[in-house]
RNA sequence: GCCGAAAUGGUGGAAUGGUAGACACGAGGGACUUAAAAUCCCUUGGGCAUAACGCCUGUGUGGGUUCGAGUCCCACUUUCGGUACCA
């Protein structure tokens, strides 16, 4: 009987559903484990093999966990908020609940061909109100929190409220956008806007005026990691800098926590590294520099405070309020033409031309070591979001400050012995330091760097700042404040109304506020977001709900907020929700979050390494510090599968003609490449009758094949051989391959075996539909090892023999540690081999048999499940026991080593399994083949490596 | 520029410092077929041999450590990711 998987997996998939075979639900006597994909957003495209990559890895090791007696929660959801649905409604005025539930449809359809062992039950979206009740909740709890610095976590505002009323700021460590000092008189003497407006500098979610990436043709702003090269990630349009008022979360108070966490999971050291340069610590100190000819000082921040003897000028950045406070009457003008003119360029216009620009401002900075007046300029160069938005400029030592200074022709002073910085600066953190201060140079202050290693030069130059009160150590993180708000429909509207332009909180107990309906899904007329078109988006403080905004009259009915949140607020904690997704009391149970803690595997792309990946972290945190999620860190082993790239396929025309040449005689012409769809190639073979059909311009088609024959159709023999090239897969390329019709042709097991077999998940490969018939062969193979023609089970009762013991023994261990180690193309080439083995000696017996189904239940459930009944057990399959290993079976009574000589392997000697090293050393000496290769040489010694190989070392 | 990962046959890829190329695809040859499909068997890194199946060479390049290196160390080349005036 065949090996008729289409039938199979229909059966099993419906039993599977009629059985809840994947329900979970928590069980305190068994152990949990929670593996998660990252869930997708349900784009128009649908999925392409690529897609389910990940999702088959999860799955292959929740289903080996269940098997090793793990209660496995495996769920999956859809990150339903997005632009392109939006984009999509603006077009064609379809309501983007609509496009996006249609998407949804079809992802699920495409992922139940697939065979997953989801608990469904548990599937969560993050559009619908019943999910975002707990990101809205969230951000108003962020909204009431700051982060205490000392306890290193975040405390009801109410906390920092009574401190203010009792000591103003005095003696505050908390973290802030920027350093406040008041008093607690000052404090009480404010009107509520002012408290509320003071307040947004300590909140974790907080209103702020900042710079942000403004996406004009979007309409909204975006993340930094939404932008690359200057433009949106979305679209691919122009982004500039604008300062704009925004909702902002204070990812920044978390810096120092989310980088120490690193050391606390497993997660690859790359992913790591890329976290720990977007937090960027830089330890450093602040020093103050007195404006000549005032009292006033400004703040530095630098972390090479070792070159202070070399500074030869000041630098702030454009935005930097000093500017106005140090330009002279004389270089006004100049100035702000300068300002205007940075203003102007866009972030991509700055990228790609970084020509030095800048602008002298007329005032003096005095070097509190050299006492020299430096002179106070402007670049672009430096950020007002950094450090102090101010430099001391070190040329000899910072390669920025000396193409400055080369271009504005400023001094350049060398403060390490022996460099050469007549070409370029001298960066490195190696060498003496020199000329600090300079000999001949009165000094100003009685202080020496000279003589000292850069590393000794910093440390005392610290502790000299601190104790003449010229500044203070600092550690400055690069991670910036997560902007929150959105000028979008399509996302979760905030809780917030605007009581006289106080932002409130809508009471906890009237959430969630669901997105209200519009007409247009377009800004308003007069600028503001789509939310502005809602009619009925107002809110009545006594009646407690929303209403029509014909009733605002700021007396108790408000307008609400109209900014929408970012694509990353539904994904931050989503992973927390499926533990308990129809909880309407909570965003988790007490109970489900300590059973479930956090998650165990986490798989997904590495592309959200700056994203999603820290802001679900930050998220975590802030819930761990409220004592809602147990664990610290969300995910504690982190996969990132890769990419499955395109193999696109070329025919080639002839220029301006209607025949197309095979790849092999194409030489001989001049062609053009054409993409030609994959799914009508097979082998790089075209399908000619296809082909001709697939477009009308090519029904008159005429072939030169590659035996060199010409004509409309091939003739006996006759092929069309196709070029190919990897790429991205994407429909232009039409390299796109469905797994439906993958399914359709060899079946879900076969899909999940060779999306495995195709090399280390980690690894992005090209998809290549060519390989699959080797898993597809195995499984029949395996299948008529089983049953016979008629479809009779043909196993036998019999004890196993030892031969038998040792294959699957073999396998029981490659599998199990495969699978552990998340190398599932190696545990696929043992099944292969162990199947080859069982086969040569006739294996007919049925426990070995079984076994072998077990251990590829996790690869291919459906087959597994079908064996496993036909061997008359009437549980599934995901209930059996996982084998187990017997280290005894693999015992052999003898071994097989190489005999080398001086490394070189020469011939093959077999020993007892128990023999010691000195039978061997004499068996091999006494081995005639031996005197051959000793001829010439005497003997210096023998190596023996235990069950390998002797190495006899030869000396002249 | 900086950070990270990688480089092995025609292809995807295997190899705790111990016979490089497992496993699979593709290709070539053969068996069974009127034929095709399916299935099965053999060969398959390169080179020289083939009287006896043995020899030489080979994991991006050049050095080194080692009895022994694809694997470890140093330098370099290339490719792919990430990041970019972060003082």
């Amino acid at each position: 009987m065949e090996y008729n998987f289409r039938d199979i997996e229909k059966k099993w998939q419906q039993r599977w559903v009629e059985q809840n075979t994947y329900k979970v639900s928590e069980n305190q006597d068994k152990k949990k484990f929670y593996v998660l994909n990252m869930f997708p957003y349900p784009s128009g495209a649908g999925l392409h093999v690529g897609h389910p990559l990940g999702y088959i890895a999860t799955d292959i090791y929740a289903r080996y966990k269940r098997l090793q007696g793990f209660n496995v929660l495996n769920p999956m959801g859809y990150d339903a908020y997005g632009l392109p649905a939006e984009q999509y409604a603006i077009q064609t005025g379809q309501h983007p609940e609509v496009t996006t539930n249609q998407n949804i449809s079809r992802y699920r359809e495409q992922l139940d061909k697939i065979g997953f062992c989801f608990d469904w039950d548990r599937e969560v979206r993050t559009c619908k109100p019943g999910y975002y009740h707990w990101t809205q909740w969230a951000f108003q709890h962020m909204f009431n929190s700051y982060y205490d610095n000392r306890q290193q976590k975040a405390l009801p505002i109410e906390q920092l409220i009574s401190q203010l009323e009792a000591n103003g700021t005095e003696g505050l460590d908390v973290a802030q956008s920027e350093e406040l000092t008041l008093t607690a008189a000052e404090w009480k003497a404010m009107d509520e806007k002012q408290k509320s407006d003071t307040l947004m500098n300590y909140r974790l979610a907080f209103l702020g005026e900042t710079m942000v990436n403004w996406c004009p043709k979007l309409g909204t702003v975006l993340a930094n990691d939404e932008v690359v090269d200057g433009v949106s990630v979305r679209g691919g349009y122009p982004v500039v800098q604008q300062r704009m008022r925004q909702w902002c979360l204070r990812v920044s108070a978390y810096s120092q926590r989310l980088l120490d966490g690193l050391d606390t999971i497993e997660w690859s050291e790359s992913i790591k590294e890329t976290q720990r340069n977007w937090i960027g610590r830089s330890e450093g100190t602040e020093v103050q520099f007195q404006l000549a000819g005032t009292d006033e000082s400004f703040t530095i921040f630098t972390t090479r405070a070792d070159t202070m003897f070399g500074v030869t000028f000041m630098v702030l950045a454009p935005e930097s309020e000093l500017v106005a406070k140090v330009t002279t009457a004389d270089q006004k003008a100049e100035v702000d033409a300068y300002l205007e003119q940075v203003k102007k360029r866009t972030e991509r216009e700055r990228m790609i031309d970084k020509k030095v620009t800048g602008v002298f401002t007329g005032s003096y900075a005095i070097n509190p070591f050299t006492g020299e007046k430096n002179p106070i300029w402007v670049s672009d160069y430096v950020l007002a979001g950094y450090g102090t938005g101010a430099i001391m400029a070190v040329p000899a030592h910072d390669s920025r400050d000396y193409a400055f200074a080369k271009h504005f022709n400023l001094p350049v002073i060398p403060l390490i012995e022996g460099c050469d910085v007549s070409e370029e600066s001298y960066d490195a953190k190696e060498g003496i330091v020199c000329n600090s201060p300079r000999p001949g140079v009165t000094p100003y202050i009685d202080f020496s760097l000279n003589g000292l290693t850069i590393k000794e030069a910093i440390a005392a130059t610290k502790v000299y700042v601190k104790e003449h009160n010229l500044g203070r150590v600092k550690v400055n993180y690069r991670l910036r404040d997560a902007i929150f708000s959105r000028q979008r429909y399509w996302g979760e509207p905030f809780p917030v109304y605007y009581k006289n332009g106080i932002p409130t909180m809508i009471p906890e107990e009237c959430l969630p506020i669901e997105l209200p309906e519009v007409d247009k899904f377009l800004p308003t007329e007069t600028g503001e977001p789509p939310l502005g078109n809602a009619t009925c988006w107002a809110w009545d403080e006594q009646k407690k709900q929303i209403v029509d905004n014909k009733l605002i009259d700021n007396k108790t009915v408000f307008p609400i907020e109209l900014f929408t949140m970012p694509g990353f607020a539904g994904s931050s904690a989503y992973y927390l929700r499926y533990m308990d997704p129809h909880n309407d009391k909570a965003l988790v149970s007490k109970e489900a979050a300590a059973y479930w803690q956090n998650v165990d595997l986490y798989v997904g792309g590495s592309e959200h390494a700056t994203g999603h990946l820290i802001y679900s972290r930050f998220w975590n945190k802030f819930l761990f510090d409220m004592g809602i999620s147990i664990k610290e860190e969300p995910f504690q082993k982190l996969i990132n599968q890769g990419m499955i790239q395109g193999r696109s396929n070329f025919v080639y025309r002839i220029k301006d003609t209607n025949t197309f040449v095979s790849l092999g005689q194409k030489g001989q012409y001049d062609v053009t490449p054409i993409h030609v769809d994959v799914n009508i190639v097979s082998n790089d073979r075209l399908d000619v009758n296809a082909f001709k059909a697939w477009r009308p311009e090519y029904n008159d088609a005429q072939f030169i094949f590659e035996d060199g024959s010409k004509g409309d159709a091939a003739v006996e023999g006759a092929e069309y051989i196709c070029g190919w090239a990897i790429e991205k897969m994407s429909k232009s390329m039409f390299n796109v391959v469905n797994p439906d019709m993958i399914v359709e042709k060899f079946g879900a097991d076969t899909l999940r075996m060779y999306e495995m077999f195709l090399g280390p998940v980690e690894q992005s490969k090209p998809w290549d539909t060519n390989g699959i018939d080797g898993c597809h062969r195995f499984l029949k193979k395996l299948w008529g090892m089983f049953f016979d023609r008629e479809g009779n089970l043909q196993l036998t009762d019999a004890e196993p023999s030892k031969d038998e013991l040792r294959s699957i023994h073999k396998l029981i261990k490659k599998v199990t540690d495969d699978i552990e180690n998340f190398s599932f193309n190696t545990s696929i080439a043992a099944f292969m081999i162990c199947l080859n083995e069982l086969s040569q000696i006739k294996s007919k017996n049925r426990s070995v048999m079984e076994q072998f189904a077990i251990l590829m239940a996790p690869f291919t459930p459906h087959f597994s499940e079908e064996l496993y009944e036909t061997l008359g057990h009437n549980t599934s399959v995901c209930d059996a026991q996982w084998p187990v290993f017997n280290e005894e079976y693999l015992k052999e009574d003898s071994v097989k080593m190489m005999i080398s000589f001086n490394g070189k392997a020469r011939f093959p000697m077999e020993f007892p399994a128990d023999a010691d090293n000195a039978t061997i050393e004499k068996a091999v000496m006494e081995n005639p083949q031996t005197a051959k290769y000793m001829e010439g040489w005497t003997l210096n010694k023998v190596i023996i490596v235990p069950k390998k190989i002797v190495n006899v070392v030869l000396k002249k």
